[in-house]
DNA sequence: ACCTCGTTGCAAACAATTTGCATTTGCAAT
DNA sequence: ATTGCAAATGCAAATTGTTTGCAACGAGGT
């Protein structure tokens, strides 16, 4: 439960109503996603795009963008997360915990980087599409 | 040395001068940044955007997009880069071999996820920016 | 209840990319 | 070499996703 004042937003049910919705989406949302959930609050596109600045800007949400440049939101529930993208399906499986964690330590070795964060897309095959055969985007 | 015919194009002024460009950088270039190296041939930006595609087709260049939602292009060839950039000066350091070799392994045995490829961008502190104390971004 | 400043709606601006259509060009067949 | 045709190109206009200016509105402290 997150408490807009906390972040020195003001709590409008315009506001309220977003931060819902990306409270209870498994899913990254784009603000058209959003905008569609809202429309009949008859709420505005740019107010989509206004709060989800706001929230971005109190790292309330991440922002990414997708393979087609469309950017999306998700909640930040606390640690970063890593998704594995199907090439074939679009499918998303998210890591629930960060298997690189060993390699920052490799790389502070092998060259004094110190790793402090990362961002990570990996491209592959999710279980269901290896069977179907060749690839084929 | 790509041969455009290999791959069912047409052998253009335009594409050879844009393939010659993208396999002479070392960085990633946005088609505005292709554009500007070949505007004196008199060649149209929706050119360069469908040269970029089709060459996108046919596998001799990847197309990523990034941070800003901007499309950025490279060639093709063998195997990927990895990138570690400071927050603090924004020094770029190319990593020569992956460091993520053996996780992809442990994601197959977790996951069933099979690893074709990943885009990385790691950031954290140089060694110098680290000498310099606190972290001012 | 009032005042202030943050928030919103609306329309218009923007930036990156794509598309329709008429013209040109590469290249395979003659 | 010449021809024919599909593919490639230029140009301008359309599209898509996102941002902004401005006037009206509303939340929340006083």
């Amino acid at each position: 439960m997150i408490n807009l004042k906390d972040f020195g937003l003001k709590s409008t049910k315009s506001r309220q109503h977003i931060l819902d919705i990306l409270e209870n989406t498994k899913t990254p949302l784009t603000a058209e996603d959003i905008y569609k959930e809202v429309i009949d609050d008859g709420l505005n596109l740019s107010t989509v795009y206004r709060t989800l600045t706001s929230f971005v800007d109190q790292s309330i949400v991440y922002k990414e963008i997708d393979k087609n440049g469309k950017a999306v939101y998700m909640i930040i529930k606390g640690e970063h997360k890593h998704v594995l993208i199907c090439v074939k399906c679009g499918k998303h499986i998210y890591l629930n915990d960060c298997p690189y964690k060993e390699v920052n330590e490799k790389i502070f070795n092998d060259t004094g980087f110190e790793v402090e964060n990362h961002n990570i897309e990996i491209y592959g095959l999710c279980k269901n599409c290896q069977k179907k055969g060749i690839l084929e985007i």
